[in-house]
Parts: structure tokens; sequence; C-alpha cells
DNA sequence: CCTTAGCTGTTATTTAGTTGCATTTACCCT
DNA sequence: AGGGTAAATGCAACTAAATAACAGCTAAGG
């Protein structure tokens, strides 16, 4: 991805233009899955660790990250496509394998069913978690 | 619930019965929602939070538990229905208020949709948990 | 009972995440 | 350009979450 254009999204979603920034954001669309704070620490070890985790909240709150759930302990942040400062839309499903354990976003929108939930509850949004095995894993 | 039911619980689970685990069980089926280690730290404070640890962990492993996945950092734990030690099975959707906080097993299946997962890429199960308001919070 | 596998409490250690503060830097405005 | 300012960074200390090691105790089966 050039250069120019990571600096356009960190504009678009109104974030400083900073080197850490700029590295972690080019990690993230290289990799293609979604990535811990463990990963970008043992990535970026020229980095502090405080300015990792303030770069992953900074992108989380700007939209141009979304945190995954994960029953991991540690958090797992995935790309957004269309996200921004204001709207926060992830109606994608995210894929976890078993076997390796990375999660990925898959671009299969989550329709959301005429739920049967019990009365008086109301529902916002919808994360759902693919649990299998991946398409490198399976090769093997 | 009865002392003789949770007792049976427990070994119909192949697990040992002991006085941390009754008191555990038996309130995570008083509560009917799903637990942090946390809850279980502040209500049992006469248990030492290692054992509570390995009660989670010995009641997951054994099919009485299962853990649920949150973005919000630690784990919680909601009771299983008809697992054992050898199959879980959690076809059940988990509602998550973003009022309150807690989270609950609502017991409607999850119908797996026909997904079209991208090539080569095995599904095992699914997690579905649904955010929103809950009945207690949005009577108020 | 008595034995023993397995559970518990204690302490220590590892890992994850946050806070405060001094310094540096991006970028807006003439 | 270049200067002022709000924001980002690095460092150090701190809190919280989870695990490990080990010695003593107890449930459950004979």
């Amino acid at each position: 991805m050039k250069y120019s254009e990571l600096k356009q999204s960190l504009k678009n979603h109104k974030l400083r233009i900073t080197d850490c920034r700029m590295d972690v954001l080019a990690y993230f669309k290289e990799m293609q899955r979604a990535l811990s704070f463990k990963d970008l620490e043992d990535k970026f070890q020229e980095y502090d660790r405080v300015t990792l985790y303030r770069t992953l909240h900074s992108f989380e709150e700007n939209g141009l990250l979304h945190k995954i759930p994960g029953d991991s302990g540690s958090a797992v942040y995935g790309l957004c496509n269309d996200c921004d400062v204001e709207s926060h839309h992830h109606n994608h499903m995210h894929f976890k394998c078993t076997s390796c354990g990375t999660t990925e976003c898959i671009d299969v929108p989550v329709e959301i069913p005429a739920l049967s939930l019990p009365k008086n509850y109301k529902m916002t949004d919808m994360d759902v978690i693919v649990n299998g095995v991946c398409n490198t894993c399976n090769s093997n």
C-alpha cells in the first residue's frame, strides 16, 4: 500500500500523521487479518508499549479498527471497512481458526434475522464469530 | 435448587463434590445469567481467588460452563444446558446488555445459515452475541 | 477406616493494561 | 517559512488479571 494512501486514510479519520501510526496501519493493511496487541509489540520493538496501546485505542476510537470479541484473554483488532469517527457499523463476520488461532474478517454480511427475542429486549447489533479451520490450515 | 440435585449435577460431570463447587454452581443456577470471575470473587470471599479460577476451569473443562466471548477483557461464563465431558454444543445465543453490562443466555437456537464461507474454510460452530438493551434496563 | 488422587490455600511470578509527567512533534495560523 | 499550541511519545511506576509451584488437606472408593 502506498504511503500517500495510508496518510490519507489517517487524515480521513481525523488522526495526526506519526511514524508509529503509519507503520501500524501499514501492518494491518499488509497482514489482512486481525492482530493482537502482542502481535504489534513483537513486530514494533522500536515503539514503546504504551504508544502501541494508545495507537490501538485511537484507531478504534476514530473508526479505523474494531475490537473483535474473543475469549482468549487479550483483545484482537481488525481493520474497519467504511467506518468513520461518527458511525461504526460492523455487519460482517469474523472467522477464528481453532488450529492456528488467527482471526480474520470475512466479507459475509450478517443478516439480522427475525429474532424472537424475549419480551422487552431490544437489539442494536450483533457479533458473529465463526469457529473452524481456515484455508491455510486445511491445506496441511 | 436442591442440594441433592446440585450434587448429582457435579457427579454427572465427573467432578468431586466440594464446598466451593457446590456454592459456585448453586450461584450460577440461582442467578440465571452469565457471571464473570469478578462476580464470583465478590460473592465468595471465603474462597481463595486461585480456587475460584480453578473451579471455573474445571467446570468449563467438564461441560458445566461455557466461556462466552466478550471484548471486555475478562471472561464471562454461562451455564451449559446439556453438555457433558465429551460433547460441548452451544447452539444458543448470548445477549449482552449495553446498559447494565450483564450477559444472559437466550434460549433461541442459532440456526446455522447457508454460509458462503471462502473456499476451503470449514466451520465447526458459531458464537452469536446480540448486543442491545435488556428487559430490566428497558423498564427504567 | 485407610489410601490416594485430586482439591485447596499460600506465596510468588508472569502477563495485561493504565496513569502521570516531562519532552518532543505535527500541523494550524498568520 | 516559522512560531505557538494541542497532541503524541517515551519513561517509570502502578494496578489488575491470570498462572505456577508446592505443601497440606479432603472426598470417594475400596
